[in-house]
DNA sequence: TGACATATATTCAATCTGGACATAAGTAAA
DNA sequence: TTTACTTATGTCCAGATTGAATATATGTCA
């Protein structure tokens, strides 16, 4: 019997299945620093510890209705930018049983993520700290309010470190800092969001110049309110394929 | 009853669980184009159509492990640059049954892939066709020698989307370009690797200039033999961090 | 021996980037 | 009302990077 007429007669039902699951990294920037939502643990195992909130997958559900679900019944949003991660599955990563777990993460602007905190008692605001530059990679962690470091429930201390090496990657190609500010916003609040995702200042004029000869950044014509200096222009993004007004 | 004491009283083994697959795009570049080690099916679903080779994950195994045994089964081969790309979970990828499969890239220096191809005569070589620009994405097309595009099976031709997408995206700021070369070889294999993955020309001069002001290029002292023109230096890659002879 | 193809080095202009500077436009304090 | 303060915005320049042309080197092959 060949391999092809193996796997072909090969019945994965008479074997153990592992379950599926999908954890969601719930991120935003909030006051020049990248937080996450996490929920307290009041079981075994890892009681006490924090953990990224999740959900096993359906067995008539895709990963991402799953990831879609978890994102309204956790944090109660409708909608945000979702994308896939990475896939863990470490035989021992959850002590109980075979558990293989889809990461994905999903950037929520500070003011949805300051309202999904009010509307989620459960969950908490942890600031992260981490520990590399670049893309260097590796586990991040994860504090409440400038304390102690948290205990990180299973691998989800490596999940964080996935987020953010991605996040870093893809910030300065794709749109995906847009997806953390609000419709519109300063080009101060982009640059922020900028230095907070990778840890670094970058040079204000350079920056403008890059963002604005990028044709992603339409100008509102209207101004930020509220500063006590000199109001910036408020811009709006638009996606490379839409055409100009 | 709160969410996290639901999810602790969640027994998943009560209910149905998805089968855990993963599936290898075993990829190489061979003479200016990408090309991939394809099954023809035999069965249904899809017979006659390609297919990666693929298998399921073991209740005991984790997913790398998975992906090295697939590699170790199907090409014969002990190692290669093993990458996990994405895991595909849409509910009817698979006709007969919830399979969520989880794609790994393998790269292999061309000697390698035509070893793999003699010692394993059910893969055939087939020559990507990517029908998209830089990091567009979308499905990909997969040909035998020059001729009509190949029915792949089940989304097995966006997984190899995929691929070329974290191929395109990775290829200049990571060592993978060398996953795809012999240890020792000339600047302009190098270069020839960058262009059949970009899909692009790419200036001579500024090439190498890049390439060897990085760092991550030794010189052999060595020179390529063979050629019916000037020969060229044999340059070795060192990783990053390696410290210099 | 000379034609040929590519390697390698050098040079120059165009573009991009980091950084300094000047001026503008708000609020808040004097 | 005036002045101090802070950030926005525009301009300018020097240094670095990139694209492209050119000259010379070094092998094979007719």
């Amino acid at each position: 019997m060949d391999q092809a007429a193996f796997l072909e007669s090969y019945d994965p039902a008479a074997f153990a299945r592992p379950s599926v699951a999908v954890d969601l990294i719930l991120m935003s920037v909030v006051d020049d620093a990248p937080v996450v939502l996490l929920t307290r643990r009041d079981q075994h195992p890892f009681q006490g510890a924090w953990a990224l909130p999740g959900g096993f997958v359906g067995i008539g559900e895709s990963l991402d209705d799953a990831a879609r679900r978890v994102l309204a019944e956790k944090a109660r949003m409708a909608d945000a930018w979702i994308e896939q991660l990475y896939t863990f599955g470490a035989v021992g990563r959850d002590p109980r049983m075979r558990i293989i777990s889809v990461a994905y993460f999903a950037l929520i602007p500070a003011t949805a993520f300051a309202a999904a905190l009010r509307a989620a008692p459960e969950l908490a605001l942890a600031e992260l700290a981490i520990p590399w530059h670049g893309e260097l990679g590796g586990p991040v962690e994860a504090r409440l309010a400038e304390g102690e470091p948290l205990a990180l429930a299973f691998d989800h201390g490596a999940m964080l470190g996935v987020a953010i090496l991605r996040l870093r990657g893809k910030l300065d190609y794709s749109g995906i800092a847009f997806a953390l500010l609000p419709e519109r916003f300063t080009l101060r609040a982009l640059q922020q969001v900028y230095e907070a995702i990778l840890d670094t200042r970058l040079n204000k004029s350079a920056f403008r110049r890059r963002m604005l000869d990028r044709g992603w950044l339409e100008p509102t014509g209207e101004r930020e309110t509220g500063a006590s200096f000199r109001p910036a222009e408020l811009y709006r993004y638009r996606p490379p394929g839409e055409a100009p007004r």
